[in-house]
RNA sequence: GCCGAGGUAGCUCAGCUGGCUAGAGCAGCCGCCUUGUAAGCGGCAGGUCACGGGUUCGAGUCCCGUCCUCGGCUCCA
């Protein structure tokens, strides 16, 4: 008996046999436009050749959109484990997700993969997209799943996880629970059958994948590396490889030329060329020295926060590095945080040769892991009113973490970084008000320095662990965050048990030049501190109250948001931060003198401005100029010597000759004032 | 901390399976040359081949350990 289904989509509707599949029914409501790698069902992800319910709402996904790449990338996950099961025989595959911009998959395996076995996997992976393998959906149910994968440990584990209910799904592809038949849940499983209807290899695998090999358009592997099981230290380390996949070569080259441009652009790579910053050995990892050009962007950086914190009313303190381990054992860094601390200073007197002292109790000192108890001590440092609050304690503070080996990497994550820090003290009718200052105040940051709006924001709250403060509190503070980052205008989203353990916060980050998104400022409430210290003020009642304390970076870490800079400029700073911010250029020695006094009339402005006085070539000092990525070259000679202008080439945009001195002096001066962005880039020198 | 890949001049790199006194380009220094928009010419100097052991007649090269860097994992109060 032939039975008739009805599908939808976006208003339209088509009647089918009943079994007709996804694509079919995309087809027949002519709702395909492009190349598409699976569909949707009433929102659900659906696979193309699955037949599909009456009554469906159906949609395509379409290869060049995320969703739709995160079924390539899948499907390309599961081509790459078949490969190297089949180079390695023996192989265990655990799990092999998409992930932004690619995909890995995780194996046990004899030994580590080396590179030359990630092309012999390559190689292999393009040979069975040949074989033009489809990728076929079955039902199981729970036993028949178990049996399959019996000598698959970690398959079987997922299984037994899922079965428990306690798998979270966001790292893994475990099988959603399907609505089988009535005992238990039902499991999915993907097929890589051939032509001839051979199974080539098998998954557990929630889907859905694209219809057959042949449709992975674009895909390349690009490196191990270990990984926990599950992602536990006490489980197995595995072997994962990983890779990209793309709807077409274009968009893979594309891709592998955005890494290579990150590559370029690493500040380890500019800070060194451009002599910003050193990492020598000799300092230790994680520690970083700023020479003269890039402490001069610091510096402008510092001194824009300082004035910035000045005029919103902060109150600027110094604090030192260490203090008595006293001091950490009160704040519970001691106990809750002392593996990321440098180790005691011990000032046992036997240490120092000393006679005939007793050893001192709490002589121990600590480098500061982070500044807030210094400024709690600001603050509880006499009796405080109502009256006074809010009160925020502003530094630039530089703070020790003694981070694991692994986790080190250049001045993006170090072991001594200056973070502008500020602890804000208020009642609980001003909290609101103080965090969206803070909001507003981060924003107003990106847009001087060049990073435009933020490009996220998350409000992250009250996770399982949490150490202090009652439900109540939380609630309230949680709602504090929305209602502040709501009247910002700015979207957000939440991340639900992400806080820390003393309180929830939000986090803000950007988008760089070539689209990498960093996280940045930090605005958290802390319920901790306050309580270990009794911090506290003295309301309208007389009453000691419990003020409201609010922790906040915005730069996050001065180092780190230069690096940041760095790479997204290209090492091409804004007019107003470049350390060099004119190269004068004569054309021969004869004209030396005037170069020194166009230079003169710029430092006069307090312009930063070198002669290269050298005795090289114009075309050799021209391209000295354009390497250093300084923002003006003014090349000088006769012409200009004789009309009192310049010829000016700047970094960014057109060249322009024949420019009085004073028409450049005022407009460089101009740009400086207004802090106006570089221009970008028409396919210039980069 | 764990897994992997690395460490040769200030920088970028060469140095094959162990075998002359470890090379090149750029940068630096010295000299020559000197008017127009990305590398003028010549010379000189520069290395404890990360460090420490070991194997060997002989180690930049092979083995072990340490340090450091890179890519991941974990962590990120």
């Amino acid at each position: 008996m032939s039975q008739t289904i009805t599908v939808q989509h976006d208003g339209a509707s088509a009647e089918l046999e009943s079994g007709a599949t996804a694509l079919e029914a995309l087809k027949a409501l002519e709702a395909v436009r492009g190349q598409i790698v699976a569909a949707t069902v009433d929102g659900h992800e659906w696979d193309l050749d699955r037949p599909v319910p009456d009554g469906a709402e159906l949609a395509a996904v379409y290869a060049d959109t995320e969703q739709g790449r995160a079924i390539l990338r899948h499907s390309t996950a599961h081509l790459m484990a078949q490969a190297v099961t089949q180079l390695f025989p023996g192989a265990k595959w655990a799990i092999g997700p998409p992930i932004e911009d690619g995909f890995y998959y995780d194996f046990d395996v004899e030994r580590p993969f080396t590179p030359e076995d990630l092309e012999a996997i390559e190689a292999r992976m393009a040979a069975l997209a040949r074989e033009k393998q489809t990728y076929v959906r079955v039902e199981v149910t729970r036993e028949a799943a178990l049996d399959e994968f019996a000598d698959q440990p970690y398959k079987t584990e997922v299984i037994e996880l899922v079965d428990a209910g306690t798998i979270v799904s966001a790292v893994d592809t475990a099988p959603e629970e399907a609505t089988g038949d009535g005992d238990g849940p039902t499991f999915t499983v993907y097929r890589n059958v051939r032509p001839d209807g051979s199974v080539a290899w098998s998954d557990l695998c929630r889907g859905p994948h694209v219809v057959s090999t042949e449709r992975i358009p674009a895909f390349k592997l690009l490196r191990s590396a270990g990984a926990y099981w599950r992602g536990r230290e006490d489980r197995p380390m595995l072997q994962r490889i990983y890779g990209t996949a793309w709807e077409s070569k274009k968009a893979l080259t594309a891709h592998l030329e955005l890494l290579e441009e990150a590559r370029k652009r690493d500040h380890r790579k500019l800070g060194r060329d451009l002599e910003l910053v050193h990492f020598p050995e000799e300092l230790g990892p994680g520690l970083s020295i700023f020479l003269p050009a890039g402490a001069m962007v610091r510096k402008l950086m510092e001194d824009w926060i300082r004035d910035e914190t000045l005029a919103r009313g902060y109150q600027p303190v110094y604090t030192p590095h260490i203090a008595k381990e006293d001091l950490w054992h009160i704040s519970g860094h001691l106990e809750n945080y002392a593996e990321l601390m440098y180790p005691g200073m011990d000032l046992d007197d036997s240490d120092r040769g000393g006679e005939g002292q007793e050893h001192r109790p709490g002589s121990a000192y600590r480098l500061k892991p982070m500044n807030c108890p210094f400024h709690i001590l600001a603050f509880t440092s006499r009796t405080r009113s109502y009256r006074e609050l809010p009160i925020r304690i502003s530094e630039l503070g530089t703070v020790y973490r003694y981070e694991r080996s692994g986790v080190v990497n250049g001045m993006l994550r170090a072991r001594g970084f200056t973070q502008d820090d500020s602890h804000i003290f208020c009642r609980d009718d001003q909290v609101v008000d103080e965090i969206a200052d803070c909001v507003e105040f981060a924003r107003d940051l990106y847009r001087v320095f060049g990073l435009g709006e933020p490009s996220r924001v998350a409000i992250s709250t009250r996770p399982e662990k949490s150490l202090a403060g009652n439900d109540e509190a939380w609630a309230a503070a949680e709602q504090a965050l929305i209602d502040a980052v709501a009247r910002t205008g700015l979207p957000y989203e939440t991340d639900p048990g992400e806080g820390a353990f003393y309180g929830p916060k939000i986090d803000i980050h950007a988008r760089d030049a070539i689209g990498r998104e960093w996280q940045l400022t930090t605005v958290q409430i802390d319920f901790n501190l306050p309580e270990r210290f009794d911090v506290s003020y003295v309301g309208a009642d007389g009453a000691k109250h419990r003020p409201y304390m609010v922790h906040r970076a915005l730069f996050g870490s001065i180092e780190r948001f230069f690096a940041v800079m760095l790479e997204s400029f290209n090492g091409a700073f804004p007019t107003w931060l470049a350390p060099e911010q004119v190269r004068v250029v004569p054309v021969a020695a004869d004209f030396l003198d005037y170069a020194q006094e166009v230079a003169g009339a710029l430092r006069a402005h307090r312009v930063r401005v070198e002669v290269d006085a050298g005795d090289g070539t114009l075309g050799n000092k021209i391209r000295d100029a354009q390497t250093s990525k300084v923002p003006y070259s003014l090349v000088v000679g006769g012409s200009e010597a004789d009309a009192g202008t310049v010829a000016i080439r700047p970094y960014h945009g057109e060249q322009r000759k024949d420019v009085e001195l004073d028409a450049f002096v005022h407009e460089l001066v101009d740009e400086i004032e207004q802090k106006r962005p570089p221009q970008p880039l028409p396919g210039g020198p980069t």
